[in-house]
DNA sequence: GTTACGTTAGTTAGTAATCACTAACTTTGT
DNA sequence: ACAAAGTTAGTGATTACTAACTAACGTAAC
């Protein structure tokens, strides 16, 4: 896929994601991040060619973290299942412990549609359907989730319940507990894609 | 709600709206807008108070547009489920016909958050869930829809499941049929979350 | 050991381009 | 006569990015 990043691409990837988080994506500017990382504006330009290029950097590391993170939970959980609820729930955990990437998973698509920024969140996109659509087919297969519906209908209606609660959950201020909201929500969908 | 626009200034918020939908938030800009108006950048500001005001209008254009078109479903269908119907593609005739304000629903959460444009975009998602909400309340006192998720939990995997439909027919280029997919989606949800 | 040299990561100062918006004037329709 | 809606010209502020310089550090020849 990509390039290795440095410990310091990281730290800029972060507090990028900080300010688009907390001020809207227009007010990522290189002087404010260079503010926030306490060193001047053209240090930026040591670690990254570009703007976009740190916000190319940051999907692609949001991409690398789902698929380790989803490797981790197949390891972890065969049956479909249980594997579907540990998926979303390392989602809730991550996304509380980075805030920060919030708002990148949404905005990317709407910022600034250069051809290397929609490639990276095509990306994205594209390895979160992947897994849920391993672990939903797999569901079908065993009898566990309805076959009534095709996979893909299913990957989309799990994804889209998904997102729209990430969405709240940024809208209302972080001001509710993600996993335990979340865990209800992807509970109510389970059980209805379910066969019981 | 709000005053009243002239002609005009739906004139330029429908340009508005295109440039967002064209190139992203980023590159609307007034001097952009005023060469799409075919005049000159401070005419704008004969019609808008700021640039703010603009996309504020667009949005509270919008919100008036679902309420308008919600209540006239309401009269054509009776029934929760052919009524839910109804309001889905009451949605896609109207983003096929008014694709520049496809990006405005999506892209308002992330722009500026600024006190004008977040009320406004809350009015949106608040209008639309409290339609939803009527239709699938109503769904589940009739019987048409299981009781054994809350009305609310319901409302938010329709819309979810909706709104990740217009984000990938945007991502697509409109590369496919948007009320063809978009039936065969909600269909599949709505077969979901009845009782039969 | 120290001199020489190259790399990395920072600095100050400044670039042209672009931003939203305004002042002042003119045209047009009733 | 007046108001609405356009014009040209230009504002200061901000944008992403660059040029040129430097301090700190690792390595290797002698």
């Amino acid at each position: 896929m990509r390039t290795e990043i440095t410990p310091r691409q990281l730290e800029i990837i972060e507090a990028a994601g900080q300010l688009i988080t907390e001020d809207g994506y227009a007010k990522l500017t290189t002087k404010r991040l260079a503010e926030r990382m306490q060193f001047s504006e053209p240090a930026i330009y040591r670690h990254f060619a570009s703007k976009e290029a740190i916000l190319v950097g940051m999907l692609e590391h949001l991409t690398a973290s789902v698929q380790e993170r989803m490797a981790e939970v197949a390891l972890r959980e065969e049956l479909p299942e249980p594997r579907l609820r540990a998926m979303f729930d390392s989602h809730f955990s991550y996304f509380k412990a980075h805030p920060q990437y919030l708002m990148a998973i949404f905005a990317s698509n709407f910022m600034e549609p250069s051809p290397a920024t929609e490639a990276a969140n095509m990306g994205l996109m594209e390895v979160m359907r992947q897994h849920l659509r391993a672990v939903i087919g797999e569901g079908q297969k065993t009898g566990a989730f309805t076959k009534t519906i095709s996979a893909d209908m299913l990957v989309h209606i799990v994804m889209g319940t998904f997102r729209l609660h990430m969405l709240q959950w940024r809208i209302s201020g972080r001001g509710f507990d993600l996993t335990r909201k979340g865990r209800g929500l992807m509970d109510a969908v389970i059980s209805l894609i379910s066969t019981k």
